[in-house]
DNA sequence: TGCCTATTTCATTTTTTTTTGAAACAAATG
DNA sequence: CATTTGTTTCAAAAAAAAATGAAATAGGCA
């Protein structure tokens, strides 16, 4: 997890989950990792907009029961399309920008900047395909 | 860079590097970004040992002078092999201790416990062939 | 509706990470 | 070989990130 950039107490969390046999409530969640429900909230919550855990409906308990995704493929196509896409989408912005703002009188100082940024969008394009294909390849 | 859990001024310093058309030695680079010229040295440094830059030598000068590696599949096989391989062969290394500690008298407790872990293996593994594959379709 | 429990939010505290700046070190030059 | 210049290291400071805990909110249930 915390190389994919999220708070350690979010993997911990993760890891809790995807080794229980039952869903638990946050509340045991907590207590078992010795975090505040605070924290367990927010990480419970990144967990869900990552798609990593869900709820589930436990007959005479009002709380939620959380339990673990543990399809890796699924979690990591909606990794790319949630958090790697939106970022490259912003990087073409940002790429069409610095192009739009070079000099056209075409030195060869402008040259070698148009060749830089050309490589940048060959990358982002690159990424944009490969990426999202790759969840196919994760044959598990 | 923040992406792969970098920080901001190395992320900062390649990328005056990335569109230099000289290359530049340290002081420059970090007067150019307002940064002290330790950071810069530790900066310079990560990216040395990611080999995302390298120093050429200038004539009557003695300072090193860095350039930036900008083809971006090289760098990005570089990543997979030294910082992601290492952490996929230290999970297997885990994954196994946790199989041995399994008690096996196969209850159906036991069970569910071998499934998941037999799912991580099976993550490792494909992780394992899949990612050094990946700088090889890396066209750009 | 009003109460009770579960959950979220958020200001504050704690912890971790990054940067700084000065001292140590290295290495070329006269 | 002493000096000057460039680089690294590292303790301390600053900044950023995460966790806490209490207050606010939500939502079911009688």
């Amino acid at each position: 997890m915390s190389m994919l950039g999220m708070p350690r107490s979010v993997g911990e969390i993760y890891g809790v989950l995807y080794f229980s046999k039952d869903s638990l409530p946050m509340d045991q969640i907590a207590s078992r990792l010795g975090i505040s429900i605070g924290s367990a909230s927010q990480g419970l919550r990144t967990l869900r907009s990552l798609k990593a855990v869900r709820t589930a409906y436990v007959a005479g308990d009002r709380r939620d029961h959380y339990f673990a995704e543990t399809e890796f493929r699924r979690l990591f196509s909606n990794f790319i399309k949630d958090e790697i896409m939106p970022h490259l989408d912003s990087a073409k912005d940002r790429i069409s920008r610095m192009e739009k703002s070079l000099p056209n009188h075409s030195s060869e100082e402008d040259e070698f900047y148009a060749v830089r940024i050309e490589k940048l969008r060959r990358l982002t394009k690159a990424g944009g395909r490969l990426l999202p294909a790759l969840a196919g390849l994760l044959k598990l």
